[in-house]
DNA sequence: TATTAAACGAGAATCATTATCCAAATGTCA
DNA sequence: TGACATTTGGATAATGATTCTCGTTTAATA
């Protein structure tokens, strides 16, 4: 184990009796390979990883932990609708608006919000074309249900 | 047909003409579909809904054009990674730099930006509880890639 | 340490998407 | 306009990602 995993291991464990999930080998290697990974990993690429740890891993294993870490909140998605393609015929550049509960997408007009500003240099190298904010929390209709489910 | 679209199906043919594509009667309803829908479709739904008009199209037929149709630019899909689920462990809020060739996604702290404002109310209802900003742009491998294929 | 509930592993099942292959429609040019 | 070459459509098989099932193993706790 590399050094510097000790204090992210320990505060998972925490994380993990705080949810009330019972704590297993394959759980912490599972989610200290999410965070020794420096990009964005997928499942896959989390599952690579973790079998050179643990060769008998089943893969079903590392989904099922996903899923659960991010029930918990100890993992977040980075799209909130990765699951199937969303198409949009609006060309012209604009925001969206979209709830975390069901999925819905609004658009946001340019026009709404004032132009973001950098304060340094982006990392150097990237050529951005353009940009949207993405404001992520709960529609109306979401909102309505929680309070009266 | 809705009276408004002539517009928009005079401008789809025109495009098709302009990317070199065959003019076919699935491909009008289906472009017309997803600028009918309000939101953001799905290719089942925009399935669902063309179906209404010439029951016997096939999925594939749809997921194809819908291709044909991102490909071409006459469309854009929401989310530029929604294939596979990409996890990330940093919970504190950051923004994303995101590569539209090659996937990749690169961190970008909260206080790299000025806050963004809002010019006006959102739309009544909507309880924000985040945003992050999405830079879309070429990675600095890609830029390469690019100027010597 | 014995009991019980939760988690694991293997593989089947499901869902979204793409590939294949033949028939039908489109585009073009005489 | 008619014939031909090309593209597209439809049906269905195949693939890839993800979830489910079920019998076995492990963790939590008394």
């Amino acid at each position: 184990m590399q050094s510097g995993q000790e204090h992210t291991l320990s505060e998972f464990r925490q994380q993990c009796r705080a949810a009330g999930l019972s704590l297993t080998h394959q759980r912490e290697v599972i989610f200290l390979a999410v965070t020794a990974s420096k990009g964005h990993p997928s499942p896959e690429s989390i599952y690579d990883e973790v079998r050179r740890q643990i060769p008998s891993i089943s893969l079903a294993t590392v989904y099922k932990n996903i899923r659960t870490f991010l029930e918990a909140g100890l993992l977040r998605e980075v799209s909130p609708h990765h699951g199937s393609l969303r198409l949009e015929a609006n060309l012209i550049d604009h925001h969206h608006l979209v709830c975390t509960r069901c999925k819905a997408i609004v658009d946001l007009a340019e026009t709404d919000i004032e132009p973001v500003h950098l304060k340094r240099e982006l990392p150097s190298g990237f050529r951005v074309l353009r940009y949207s904010v993405e404001f992520q929390g709960l529609c109306p209709d979401c909102v309505a249900d929680i309070k009266t489910p």
